[in-house]
DNA sequence: CAACAGGTTTGTA
DNA sequence: TACAAACCTGTT
């Protein structure tokens, strides 16, 4: 166990837990940075993370512990996960293991969030060839307009208390408040061309999420996915990975594209889907987190040039 | 001012 | 099946 449960905080060693790491490797946006301290506000649930001593503290504010510990991922092990990903990287031939190996190092901290569906699958067709600041600012806009206030359900401490005194935080809308929304506001936030796609897509889901996906297919639920309007295969993939916790899918963005022809000398150009199919044929069922520790690594060491 | 940003859609070979 | 071009819009 990599963790201990006190009242309303989960205890959690630094080993393979990092806020960082975890929030800034681009898998959620449902979250604010406030000193040291990470806040998060999955659905209408909401937890600060800050280091204390030699532990990570995650401080559960609105949603109980057992919540958030499904949140983090924390029964797994993530230790073993990258073990694993070091031996697939080990018996590579024409690989630069040493960037593998580095990524591995940099990202340890990661934890591939748990996420709810609809805010996942809303929050990616936003991200579509956009920059994080600014449909961030789209979807919290979007929290503000349509989801409620969240309240403190647990006695906060002082450090906290403190920090969200003078901070609100916005569930995300419900399905049901987001069904009442036209392409006109999806625009008005700033959502551009992607606003008939979310109207579309939204307008689709409560017959899309009535489905049992549990005997689905990685593939067949791809498929099912890309018919949903502002769906690509990307956006597909990370809401497979993100909101179905299918970690057999290997979303391939600009980022991942670089590093490909970094990791695989000399192999010539390949386009997206060929080169998620190999990478996803190396990783297999590690392919989604391998995908995080890639990605994390190179896109944070982009912006230290 | 043109290019770009964590792609998708649509149209054309 | 594969590849281009257009696409909202704030930043650099």
């Amino acid at each position: 166990m990599n963790y201990i449960v006190d009242e309303n905080k989960i205890i959690v060693k630094t080993e393979n837990f990092d806020p960082k790491s975890i929030f800034e490797c681009g898998q959620t946006f449902s979250f604010r940075k406030i000193g040291d301290v990470y806040f998060t506000f999955p659905e209408d649930k909401l937890a600060a993370v800050y280091l204390d001593g030699e532990n990570y503290v995650v401080e559960c504010l609105a949603g109980d512990t057992k919540f958030f510990i499904n949140y983090f991922d924390l029964e797994r092990d993530y230790q073993k996960i990258i073990l694993e990903i070091e031996k697939i990287n080990a018996s590579q031939e024409d690989f630069d293991r040493k960037l593998i190996e580095k990524s591995l190092k940099f990202g340890r901290g990661i934890r591939i969030l748990k996420q709810e569906l609809v805010e996942t699958i809303v929050s990616f067709i936003f991200s579509a060839n956009n920059n994080i600041k600014r449909f961030t600012a789209s979807l919290n806009q979007l929290r503000q307009d349509f989801g409620n206030e969240i309240s403190i359900e647990n006695e906060a401490s002082q450090r906290i208390k403190e920090l969200i005194s003078s901070q609100k935080f916005f569930s995300f809308p419900s399905l049901k408040a987001l069904l009442k929304l036209d392409e006109a506001y999806f625009s008005k936030i700033g959502a551009g061309y992607r606003a008939p796609y979310l109207f579309e897509t939204i307008k689709a889901l409560p017959n899309f999420l009535a489905e049992d996906f549990s005997f689905m297919s990685t593939d067949q639920l791809l498929k099912e996915l890309v018919s949903l309007k502002g769906i690509g295969r990307k956006v597909a993939q990370c809401v497979m990975l993100f909101g179905f916790g299918r970690v057999d899918c290997f979303p391939v963005d600009t980022w991942i594209k670089q590093v490909y022809n970094d990791l695989n000398r000399g192999e010539g150009e390949k386009n997206e889907q060929q080169i998620s199919s190999h990478l996803l044929k190396i990783f297999g069922n590690y392919s989604g987190y391998a995908q995080q520790y890639l990605f994390y690594y190179k896109r944070e060491l982009k912006q230290l040039v």
